[in-house]
DNA sequence: CTCGCTACGTGCGCCAGCGTACAGAACGAT
DNA sequence: ATCGTTCTGTACGCTGGCGCACGTAGCGAG
C-alpha cells in the first residue's frame, strides 16, 4: 500500500536543492512495490528509474544455470536504474522488489535530460553511483572470503537499515536466493543466531532482537560500506555508523 | 620502458573528438607502470587518474585478514581512478600495476575539469564507468558460483585482450593474489590447462597455445563483461567477440 | 660450480557448503 | 475440521578449496 508515502521518503530526492525539486515534482510518481516486482529485467532497457521509499530492490545477476547472486540492494537511500545516467540503458542486472513498499519513479528520459542539465545532481546521483559500486565489490570480496553466516548477519543488517521497523517480512528461501546459496544453508545459519538470542524467526517473519549482537557476528564488510555511504553522502544516511 | 607509446594506444583516449583531444594533449604524461606499483592506496586520495596504454592494472580489495580478491581489471581499454569523476576521490580499493608497462596520467583536478566541462567526454567515461561495474558484479557472482578452474580461465582471457602477446609474464602467486585463492589452487588448475594443451607454464611466463580452448573452458561471465564492453563501448574494444 | 632464492609441484587431513531426500509444522482456503 | 501448500528443520555423503608441510627444479650471483 502507498499510504502516507512522500518524496521526502527517499533520502536521495530529500537532498535535491529547491529549485530542482520544483522541477522534479510533477515528474515523479508514486508506485507499489508490491515483493516480486521485476523492475527491470537483465538487459532490457528501462522506462523508468525507481526512488523507493518503504521498499528495498535488490540488483540480481542469474546465471545461466538459473542460480542467482545478489550484487546490491537499494532502498530509500538511492535509485534503481543507474545504467540510464551513464547512457547504457540497460545491464545485465534484475531488479527485483525484495521486500514490498512503494516508491517513486521517473521516466527515463526526464531522468537522463536533468542529469545532464545540473551539475548538483550529477554529483548527488554520481556520489551515490560510487556508493554502490563500493557495495557491489564489496560483494565480491565477500563472496570470495567469508561464511555463510557472516554474509547472513551482513544481509540483514542491510535489510534492516533500509526499513523501518525491525521486523523482516522474508523466507529463508527468498535469502538463499540473494545470497546465491542453498535454503538448508540459510536454515542452520539462522537457527545458529536464533540460538545465540540475536533473531527470531517463525514462517517468513524475521524479528531482530540483537543488532548490536548481528554486527558483533558480521564481517568487516557490512561496516566498510556503511560507512563509505556516509562518506559520500553525508546527508543521506543509511544508518547510525 | 615507456618506449614508442602514444596516447592513442589507450582506446578510451583514442574515442575522444578532435578539439578534446587537442585540449588533453598536454595535460596527459607518459608514465612507466612497473610490476606491482600502487596507483593508488584503499581510501586514499587520487593524484592523478591514468589511462594504461601496455601496462595493466588491477583493481583489489585487501581485507583485514591480509586477504585479498581483485573486483576489476583496467587495460589498455580503460581508466583508473572513476573516484575522481564521481567526485568521490577515493575508493576503497587498491589499484597495483598487475603487468608492467607504460600509461599516461592526468591530474586528478584536470580530469575532474574536463569532466564537467564536456557532455561527450562525460558520455564517454560513464559509459566506461557502466562496463566496469559490469565487470565488478560479474565477478562477484562467478566468485559465487564458479570453479577456480573456469576462473582462472577468464582471469587468464582477460589478461590476453589487454595484452599485445600471447604470453603473460605472471607468476601463480601473483594470480593467487589476484582471485583471492591459494597459490597451490592456482598450481592445479594451471597444471590442468597444460595437460589439455591449452597454455604452457615455466617460472613465471605463460603461454597460450589455445585461445579457443579457453573460452571453451571459462564460465559464462567472460562472455558476457566482453560483450557488454563492447554493447557500452564500440569504438573502444577490448578483444573481437 | 655451487649456493641460495624464487617458483612450482605434491600430499594429506579438514571443513564449509552442496545436492538430495524427507519429515514435521504452521497457515489458509473450502 | 480437513487438506493441500508453504515454510522450516534434519540427515548424509560428496567435493572443492583451505591450511600446512614438504620436496624439487630452474635461474642467477658470486
Amino acid at each position: 500500500m502507498a499510504t502516507a508515502s512522500h518524496p521526502y521518503d527517499n533520502a536521495l530526492l530529500a537532498a535535491l536543492a529547491p529549485e530542482v525539486w520544483r522541477r522534479w515534482e510533477p515528474l515523479l510518481e508514486l508506485t507499489d512495490l508490491p515483493l516480486g516486482m521485476v523492475l527491470c529485467e537483465s538487459g532490457c532497457t528501462m522506462s523508468y528509474a525507481y526512488f523507493p521509499t518503504t521498499a528495498i530492490v535488490s540488483l540480481l545477476y542469474v546465471m545461466e544455470d538459473g542460480s542467482s547472486a545478489e550484487i546490491a540492494v537499494v532502498g530509500n537511500e538511492g535509485i534503481v536504474g543507474i545504467a540510464l545516467l551513464t547512457g547504457g540503458e540497460s545491464t545485465p542486472s534484475r531488479a527485483v522488489v525484495q521486500s514490498a513498499g512503494s516508491g517513486y519513479r521517473m521516466r527515463a528520459q526526464a531522468i537522463h535530460k536533468e542529469f545532464e542539465r545540473s551539475s548538483d545532481v550529477r554529483q548527488l546521483l554520481l556520489r551515490y553511483t560510487q556508493a554502490l559500486i563500493t557495495q557491489t565489490a564489496q560483494t565480491a570480496a565477500c563472496n570470495r572470503h567469508h561464511s555463510l553466516d557472516q554474509q547472513l548477519c551482513r544481509w540483514l543488517l542491510m535489510s534492516l537499515d533500509r526499513l523501518q521497523s525491525d521486523e523482516l517480512v522474508m523466507t529463508q528461501e527468498l535469502i538463499a536466493n540473494m545470497l546465491g546459496v542453498r535454503r538448508e544453508g540459510v536454515t542452520e545459519a539462522a537457527l545458529k543466531l536464533q540460538a545465540a538470542g540475536l533473531i527470531r524467526y517463525a514462517r517468513g517473519h524475521i524479528k531482530v532482537l540483537d543488532r548490536a549482537g548481528l554486527e558483533r557476528r558480521t564481517c568487516e564488510c557490512y561496516a566498510v560500506v556503511r560507512d563509505e555511504y556516509h562518506r559520500l553522502l553525508p546527508d543521506v544516511a543509511v544508518a547510525t555508523p
